[in-house]
DNA sequence: GTCTATAAAAAGATAGAC
DNA sequence: GTCTATCTTTTTATAGAC
């Protein structure tokens, strides 16, 4: 358990992801997210500066988290087979702990206003680097040669779909789905 | 060449759809929509009887092909491994065809008002299918005895979010992306 | 820190002229 | 089939009392 309590304005940012995540940012207003924390609409006001900063906290957080993952991985210089693992983990662990804003960096990311330019250029860099494991492991011949954007578009759109799919699933633990998805999205494509 | 004309109302889905992808159905008002099309956002309303119909049309037209398609692979009474691929063949094939309405399938269905039911009947009963035929594979041998919750994910979150990917593809071909991604969804899972 | 009251803008939709 | 004008409701956000 945490040792540090939830501040009021984090409580207000875990429940709107949770809200964002049921019927996307547009569709929930501060009503919504004020009657669900059993407050009236101007309180939030005290707390948090807009709905906009609202979504650019729960966005942000957790691609800084994507970024800060990846780069960390990158330095541990491990085989490719061994960094995508890393990268399953990564996306897993993030998923198992954080599901409502995950969904929400999914699904509402366009709506973000001052931020949109430096979310896309986390998400394109994150990509950029995901793609270069792929490729030097097909270059050492650790991976089969086939499509590495279709290689790299399948393990991305497994990974980032977790989130719709990790709350029913709670009989397996976060490292008994590591290992299934492991096995699945890597040793198809193993040499 | 489509020989029928397109009709206006025709238009209005189509577009809505395009904006329904790139913003959501919540935050496309019917004055943007009506500003796209080139018309005051009253002149819509003698096309169409609400911006809820629309969803509803773009929606239900995609659930229905999904439904009709698997009724089609199921009569064809192939092996699981035959009829993994036409389902591979069905995704990649409406993808092409109308990602703007799939991207609204995946991301708005939850705005569904008198027909969300309706909907999460058609969707549960295709993944319960979906499910049936990889489960088939299993006692057949035909498929790995890997979780088939896992199995079942991993491919439904690649084909469901294969709109995202194809605008950016032309360079392949629907049948050279089908054949890729058979490649990777199957033979990983092949014994 | 929460409330009531309210401002200001934007939304879906209708009426009726052309 | 499209327009202008308008209604009604809803939205984000602020001001000021408690």
């Amino acid at each position: 358990m945490s040792t540090k309590t939830e501040t009021r304005k984090e409580e207000i940012i875990r429940i709107a992801a949770k809200l964002f995540k049921q019927k996307g940012y547009s569709a929930v207003t501060m009503r919504d997210l004020a009657k669900t924390m059993g407050i009236k609409a101007a309180s939030l006001y005290n707390h948090i500066e807009s709905k906009q900063a609202i979504l650019q906290d729960v966005i942000l957080t957790i691609a800084e988290e994507f970024t800060l993952g990846m780069a960390s991985i990158q330095n541990q210089k491990a085989s490719s087979t061994e960094q995508l693992k890393a990268l399953i983990q990564l996306h897993v662990r993030i998923a198992c702990h954080n599901p409502d804003g995950l969904a929400a960096l999914n699904s509402d990311w366009m709506h973000l206003e001052d931020k949109l330019e430096y979310y896309l250029q986390l998400r394109n860099d994150y990509e950029a680097n995901f793609r270069h494991i792929i490729e030097r492991g097909i270059e050492n011949k650790e991976i089969k040669n086939v499509d590495i954007e279709v290689i790299l578009f399948s393990m991305l759109s497994t990974l980032r779909t977790l989130y719709l799919w990790i709350p029913k699933k709670d009989r397996l633990s976060e490292d008994e789905l590591s290992a299934s998805l492991t096995k699945i999205l890597i040793e198809g494509i193993n040499t």
